[in-house]
DNA sequence: GCCGTTTTCGGCCCGACTGTTTTCAGTCG
């Protein structure tokens, strides 16, 4: 078993411990262990019991927990617990405003076990019925029912992508000689994706047979000669719902390019480009362009032939959405987008000092690792009394440490920054004179997402004005497929922001993404400056900027957009703080 | 359940908000 294996089972003892509220302290000892053991660079299967021990927050207990599901393939005690309460129930615990003490009492008192279940007693007015609910109560079961039935069976793209890249590593094993990847919104770099969708060309028949057999195939949905879909398990655990569909195509080597094409999407850009090649008097479909008149074929091999036929340049796909790449393809005016390696800097991470898992040197260290130049270590502030949040002492106490791990340290610069939160009536939650003593201020609203539009608005332009204020975190507050982004006028945001020339950023945690690629694309647009920035957690956090980057592509951003593309110097120079009123 | 001892027991991040209470329980971050 893999370590997410390990770690999903970990993870359920927790879940289910939480429901028959088991002390606290165990339930965060198993929640702990499983992310550790997700996170372990290591296979946990190969390490005896005194090797697992070795981990911290890995104590006895634990170790042989991990030994026997490595050894076993589960656990006696997760057993026990699956016999108190059906696995079924920890569906309900990933619903917004539904924690473990409402589950317990829900399958107690009107045996709730399923969301149907839910839906069915909360629709009959059921719930209003049991003590410490009431009908607003119920009105929220409802509405989350409704919100998780608009995300079912959509993914987010990190998680799609981990489980495309190893069946196309499966798939490619098998048909060495065939060219096999990945297509549709995964590679276009969408948010979330509904199903993986993977081409094969120049394979053999057989490799449909290797497909519906891939070990992870949960159900398999259609097995044709060119086309089979199945449902594979969910590795990270089936956090919004059970399966994964993927869909394989098999075309012919001289059709690759078209298919890619075709199957890479969206919709809206294949119309249109089907739509010039019939004014071009050709016809474009999966198998390649062809001359209307006489079936000839002018392309499809690869897709640059496509575009260039078209008179177009090649579209990357991020931009192939119907939002003026077409055009702009035709002007020769598609723009260079900005590139991974294109990243020196990371302007936002936490470090042991509050929640994050790893101290300022070995963050600096992992950064190096990661290709950057320089970093800002933004603990939190006092306001997040749950991750151990900072007040002035601590915060500038930390600085000092920081400063001096920056002379000491080879290679990256650091800054010493803070993640300060915004208050509800828009002030913030550190003094001036404290913001004004660091090298970077990023702030972020943690609390009160209820306010309405007008509030939010205010507080936001409020905690804008503050001329300490250097970027604006995950501005619009949304959790991808569970929460939706908290009402502001964003536009007006996104006009002060430029006007101050405050930073907002575009933060990679996976299920944020926020700035959203539509409005990164608007915050260019009105004069904003953009960062991208991993809110890492640890020194393994910086992979997620990957995903940050693939909105800003989406963004139609270049470079020269994003600040933290720029070496250090000229980059401090591009902070609030060190420019110069017009 | 883990950890670190002042070693085998006691501490382990807790405040805001909401809806249900009538002084608080549950959820979230």
């Amino acid at each position: 078993m893999d370590n997410l294996g390990v770690a999903r089972i970990l993870r359920e003892i927790a879940d289910l411990l939480e429901i028959k509220n088991d002390n606290p302290f165990k339930i965060r000892a198993y929640r702990n262990g499983a992310d550790i053991v997700a996170n372990h660079p290591h296979a946990v299967a190969s390490l005896d019991a005194t090797g697992l021990r070795e981990i911290p927050g890995i104590g006895k207990d634990l170790a042989a927990r991990i030994r026997e599901i490595a050894d076993t393939g589960g656990a006696e005690f997760h057993r026990e617990l699956v016999a108190k309460f059906p696995p079924s129930v920890l569906d309900l615990l990933h619903l917004q405003g539904v924690g473990p003490k409402t589950v317990a009492t829900l399958y107690r008192e009107l045996d709730v076990r399923t969301l149907d279940d839910l839906e069915r007693a909360a629709a009959d007015g059921r719930i209003r019925g049991l003590r410490g609910m009431g009908a607003k109560k119920e009105a929220l079961i409802l509405k989350a029912l409704e919100e998780r039935k608009r995300h079912a069976g959509r993914h987010l793209l990190p998680d799609a992508h981990d489980a495309a890249a190893a069946l196309v590593a499966f798939l490619r094993a098998r048909a060495p000689q065939a060219e096999i990847t990945p297509v549709g919104s995964l590679r276009r770099g969408c948010d979330t994706c509904g199903d993986i969708d993977i081409l094969a060309s120049g394979a053999d028949a057989s490799l449909m047979d290797d497909f519906v057999g891939y070990r992870l195939v949960e159900r398999v949905l259609g097995h044709g000669e060119t086309k089979s879909s199945v449902l594979i398990v969910d590795s990270q655990g089936g956090s919004q719902s059970g399966g994964l569909q993927a869909d394989l195509r098999l075309v012919p080597r001289e059709s690759q390019g078209a298919a890619m094409q075709y199957f890479t999407g969206s919709k809206a850009h294949n119309i249109i480009l089907r739509d010039r090649a019939i004014g071009l008097g050709l016809k474009l479909n999966e198998y390649g362009l062809f001359t209307t008149a006489d079936n000839t074929r002018v392309a499809g091999a690869d897709e640059e032939g496509i575009y260039r036929a078209l008179g177009l340049d090649w579209v990357p796909p991020e931009l192939r959405e119907a939002r003026g790449e077409i055009e702009a393809a035709a002007a020769h005016a598609l723009p260079r987008l900005v590139d991974r390696a294109d990243l020196r800097g990371d302007l936002h991470m936490h470090s042991t000092e509050t929640d994050g898992k790893d101290d300022v040197p070995a963050m600096a260290e992992a950064a190096r690792e990661a290709g950057l130049e320089y970093i800002a270590i933004t603990d939190h502030s006092k306001a997040l009394a749950m991750a151990n949040g900072l007040d002035e002492t601590r915060a500038l106490d930390h600085a000092a440490r920081i400063r001096a791990a920056d002379h000491a340290s080879s290679g990256v610069r650091l800054l010493a920054g803070i993640e300060c939160d915004i208050r509800a009536d828009g002030s913030l939650d550190l003094a001036d004179d404290c913001l004004a003593a660091l090298d970077l201020v990023v702030v972020s609203v943690h609390s009160a997402f209820n306010q309405d539009r007008q509030q939010m608005t205010d507080r936001l332009l409020r905690a804008l004005e503050n001329p300490h204020v250097d970027i604006l975190g995950h501005p619009t507050g949304r959790l991808i497929l569970r929460r939706e982004p908290y009402p502001f006028d964003i536009e007006a945001v996104v006009d002060a922001a430029a006007g101050h020339g405050v930073a907002l950023e575009i933060n990679c945690q996976v299920d944020r993404l926020d700035l959203n690629d539509i409005h990164a694309r608007l915050a260019r647009d009105r004069g904003a400056p953009i960062v991208i920035s991993s809110d890492a957690h640890s020194r393994r956090g910086f992979g997620v900027l990957r995903w940050g980057v693939l909105v800003a592509r989406r963004a139609w951003l270049t470079p020269a957009d994003v600040l933290n593309t720029r070496p250090f110097e000229q980059f401090k120079a591009g902070l609030r703080r060190h420019r110069t009123r017009a």
